[in-house]
DNA sequence: TGAATGACAGATATTGAAATCTGTCAGCAA
DNA sequence: TTGCTGACAGATTTCAATATCTGTCATTCA
C-alpha cells in the first residue's frame, strides 16, 4: 500500500534536488542522496549512469518548471505585442522570484547550470522558440515588421539577456530596475512596430 | 641617468600587470611584485595601501585602455546613429579581441572585475555617458526620438549587454554571431529612429 | 528473475601542520 | 628628511596524509 517505498527516477530526482538545497552543489554526493532516501549509493546508480547524469536530470526538472509557464502565454492568443511583452515580463519575473526566495539555491543552481550547460542550451533553444511563436503571430497580424522570425527572436533574447541571464542577477538590487525594463521593452516594442498605414 | 631604478606607482602598476599576466589572480602576490621589481614589499606599501587598492588600480588602468578609444568616437562629430552604430561595433569588438588575444588574461581580469567591483562601476557609468552623448546628439539632429536621453543610453548599455560582459565570453565561439550583433543593432537603432516627416 | 546490497579500486576531498603572505613599523642609509 | 629595508604578528595558503566518494560488480534476497 505504501507506494513511497518504490524507489523510481522522479523520487530520487526530488530527493537529489533538496540534498543540493541543503549542502550546496560541491559538497552534495551521491552517496547523501542515497543515504536520504534510505538506499544504498549502488541503487542509485541503477536508475542514473553517473552523477553528472543526474545533476543534469535534476537541472532539467528545474528549467521546465521555468518554461511550462511561458510556453502557456506563447501559445495564447490576441494582440502579439502585448503577448510578447507579457512573455519577456513574466520571464524577468520567474527569474527575480528564485533569485530572492531563495538566494542560496540559485547560487547553487548557477553552478549546476554552468556545470549541464548543454542542458541549458536546449532550455535557452526553447525559450527562442516560443519568442518567434509570438513574432510569427505579430507578422501575420500586421504589428511587427521583421526581415526574419527566427533571427530577431534571438536578438530579443539576446537584448533582455541583462534581466534574465543568472550571471547578472548580483545587481538586481537596483531602485531603478522597474525603469530600466521599462526602457528596454519601450525600445525594443518600437524597434518591432510595423510603420503605420497612411 | 638611469631613471628605471625610481619606484612610481605607474611602474608598480606595469609590473603588477605583468605579474597577474604570468602567476594569475589567485598567486601573484604583493611579494611577487616587489621581487620583480627588485624591492622589498614594504617599497611597495609605501606607494599602495593594501593589496586590494593595488589591484583596483590595476583594472582601472586596464579600465582605462579600453574607454579612450571609445570617448574618442563619442565625441566625434556626423550622424549620431552612424556614430552610435560605430561606438557599439567598436566596444564589442574591444572586448572581442581581449578574449581572443589572450584568453588566460582575460580570465583574469575577469575575476579581477569581480573583486574590483566599485571600479568597474564607475567605468560603466562612463560608458552609458557616452552612450547618452550621442544619444543627446542625435536628438539635436533630429534623427532620434527618445523619452529621456538618460534612460535610453541605460537601454541600449543593457539591450548590448550579450556582447560586450565578460560573463558572456564564453560563447563568442558561435558562428552566427556577427549576424546576432546586425539583428540587434538593427532592431536598437530601428527603435531610436525619430518619424520620417510628411 | 529483477531489485538491492556492500565491498572494492581508483579518483577526489578534507584536514591540520608547516610555509608563505599581508600589513606595520622601528631603524638604516643617503 | 625621504625612501627603503627587513623582522614581526596574525591571516592565509600549501601540501601530504587520511578519509570519503564514484562507479562497478559479484552476491543476496524475495
Amino acid at each position: 500500500m505504501n507506494e513511497t517505498v518504490v524507489l523510481t527516477p522522479e523520487r530520487i530526482l526530488e530527493v537529489a534536488e533538496d540534498v543540493l538545497r541543503r549542502f550546496g552543489l560541491a559538497k552534495a554526493t551521491v552517496v547523501d542522496v542515497a543515504r536520504a532516501l534510505d538506499v544504498s549509493h549502488g541503487s542509485v546508480y541503477r536508475h542514473f549512469p553517473s552523477k553528472v547524469s543526474l545533476r543534469e536530470a535534476v537541472a532539467k526538472r528545474w528549467l521546465e518548471r521555468v518554461n511550462a509557464p511561458l510556453a502557456k502565454i506563447a501559445e495564447g492568443s490576441g494582440p502579439a505585442s502585448a503577448r510578447l511583452e507579457r512573455w519577456l515580463r513574466t520571464m524577468f519575473a520567474i527569474k527575480h522570484k528564485k533569485v530572492c526566495d531563495d538566494p542560496e539555491m540559485f547560487a547553487t543552481y548557477l553552478a549546476l547550470a554552468h556545470e549541464a550547460c548543454k542542458v541549458v542550451k536546449a532550455h535557452k533553444d526553447g525559450l527562442v522558440d516560443q519568442i518567434a511563436h509570438i513574432l510569427s503571430d505579430g507578422v501575420k497580424q500586421g504589428a511587427f515588421q521583421v526581415a526574419d522570425v527566427k533571427t530577431s527572436a534571438r536578438a530579443l533574447f539576446d537584448a533582455t539577456i541583462r534581466f534574465h541571464h543568472p550571471a547578472h542577477s548580483e545587481d538586481w538590487s537596483d531602485p531603478a530596475l522597474a525603469a530600466r525594463i521599462d526602457a528596454l521593452l519601450a525600445l525594443l516594442l518600437r524597434g518591432l512596430e510595423a510603420p503605420r498605414k497612411r
